[in-house]
RNA sequence: GUGGGUGUAGCUCAGCUGGUUAGAGCGCCAGGUUGUGGCCCUGGAGGCCGCGGGUUCAAGUCCCGUCACUCACCCCA
């Protein structure tokens, strides 16, 4: 039935099994990963002051225009649902003392933007990301995109690209961008509509737009690390360097410029192929963030799971990823042995093992179809002739070999069954 | 926000130019085996044909609106 009342709103969805099954192996892999880097999980709340992401991510950006869940409380305040998760954990770094200015930050977690749904692209979606504050450091650099490498690794995704740009520093931006418009200002009516407004606003991002005429203007301009300082393009040299000592095949994109404000010096981007037109699995860069009085600096990337897993179940690679407990499933004919098998199953939860019964008392060609639907490894049946003798039938459902067994022998027999 | 495609059983879909009781496969339940799953056979349950309006003697089928899904643009993860 697919009438209205009974589905989410539009563009976010109920995350149920088979599938909340790779988004635990994703999750569980990724927190393990994420701990051998030494960096500590944050949780912020997914509802903030409006001005949080307005500030940092940038009035002139889509996500603040038109992309974000903004309404008023009950107190008459603005507040937004985070569009992303950076700007929300600045917010908490900034109010803690200087130590905080050091971290090393991971966090997981639904991110909203009210954008129109297509493949890839959900209104609700969830970000993996890690940030690692201070000043720049080229190093710091290197080690976000070597860890997002390591994770995209050790997920087992394959053919993924990454593409690597720097914006130079904060006081680049305002002579950048003037030398931009003025080495543009020939061919301003070759350029498209958008980008036209981008020439007047921001016109770092007529780089990155799509439309071919602008390309080939685009093309006629030197790199833009030509129109910045020495220092920014020796910090760029370095990170580069530092990359290649660490074995990191990463493909400069001259063009590649990002669409939040808060980045400066190095920003990159990570896609997939087979993933549609949003082919972007993961996004990042330096930044300088202000919150209140304070600016706080730091390296960081946010990666989209959705697409990570598209990724992954287009190379078939999802299933290598999911690792489920062998299950035991308890079949009783007639109510002594349903009652007894209700204490059985008890007790062998309380060893560490995963089983289930039917509860309904239905026949036993009935339980055993859900046990072989539940993919229960084994079964353990107790009828009539078992309670008299005081025995358990169990059954490998792989090999459909069964063997009858006294209480130890069977507690032995279980006891192998467990992965401890 | 703009444009294209699609809404029929739990799922995937068929339903020719409008015509009587709306179908298939899978899944589910039961039986074939009153103590054994998967494979096979038989039977059964399950449909406001997304929703609202209109045209017509008659609408799943045509028209309008609306909602949702989906793909793309814009942009982003």
């Amino acid at each position: 039935m697919a009438t209205d009342q009974y589905q989410p709103l539009q563009g976010m969805s109920d995350l149920i099994a088979p599938e909340i099954d790779l988004w635990q192996a994703l999750e569980a892999r990724s927190r393990e990963l994420l701990d051998r880097y030494a960096f500590t999980e944050i949780r912020t709340p997914v509802l903030e002051r409006t001005s949080v992401f307005a500030r940092s991510i940038g009035d002139t950006t889509d996500i603040v225009q038109k992309e974000m869940y903004t309404f008023e409380d009950r107190g008459g305040r603005s507040v937004t649902l985070r569009p992303e998760a950076t700007a929300g954990v600045m917010r908490h770094v900034a109010g803690q003392g200087p130590e905080a200015l050091e971290s090393r930050l991971y966090y997981l977690g639904p991110m909203f933007r009210a954008e129109r749904p297509q493949a890839g692209r959900k209104r609700q979606f969830h970000q993996l990301g890690a940030e690692i504050l201070g000043p720049p450091n080229a190093a710091a650099d290197a080690e976000c995109i070597v860890l997002q490498k390591h994770l995209l690794d050790e997920w087992g995704l394959k053919d993924y690209r990454i593409r690597i740009n720097t914006r130079g520093l904060p006081e680049d931006r305002r002579s950048v961008g003037a030398a931009l418009r003025d080495a543009l200002s020939p061919s301003v009516s070759a350029l498209c509509e958008d980008c036209r407004r981008r020439y007047e606003t921001n016109p770092l991002r007529i780089l990155d737009c799509k439309n071919e005429s602008c390309g080939r203007e685009v093309d006629r301009l030197p790199p833009i690390t030509h129109f910045m300082s020495s220092e920014a393009r020796d910090y760029f040299q370095e990170v580069l360097r530092l990359l290649k000592r660490l074995d990191i095949p990463v493909e400069e994109q001259p063009r590649l410029v990002r669409g939040l404000d808060y980045y400066v010096h190095t920003v990159w981007e990570i896609t997939g192929t087979a993933l549609g037109a949003q082919d972007a699995i993961s996004g990042g860069g330096r930044y300088v963030i202000p919150i209140g009085e304070k600016e706080v600096e730091g390296v960081g990337f946010a990666m989209g799971l959705e697409r990570v897993m598209v990724a992954l179940r287009e190379q078939k690679a999802d299933r290598k990823l999911i690792s489920k407990r062998p299950k035991i499933w308890l079949i009783s004919a007639g109510t002594a042995a349903f009652e007894e098998n209700l204490v059985l199953m008890q007790s062998l939860r309380m060893r560490g093992l995963c089983c289930g019964m039917d509860l309904q008392g239905r026949s036993l060609k009935a339980q055993m179809r859900t046990a072989n639907r539940q993919s229960a490894a084994h079964v353990i049946i107790r009828g009539e002739q078992e309670m008299e003798r005081g025995t358990f039938v169990l059954k490998d459902m792989a090999t459909g070999e069964q063997e009858e067994l006294d209480m130890p022998g069977l507690m032995e027999r279980v006891q192998a069954l467990t992965p401890f």
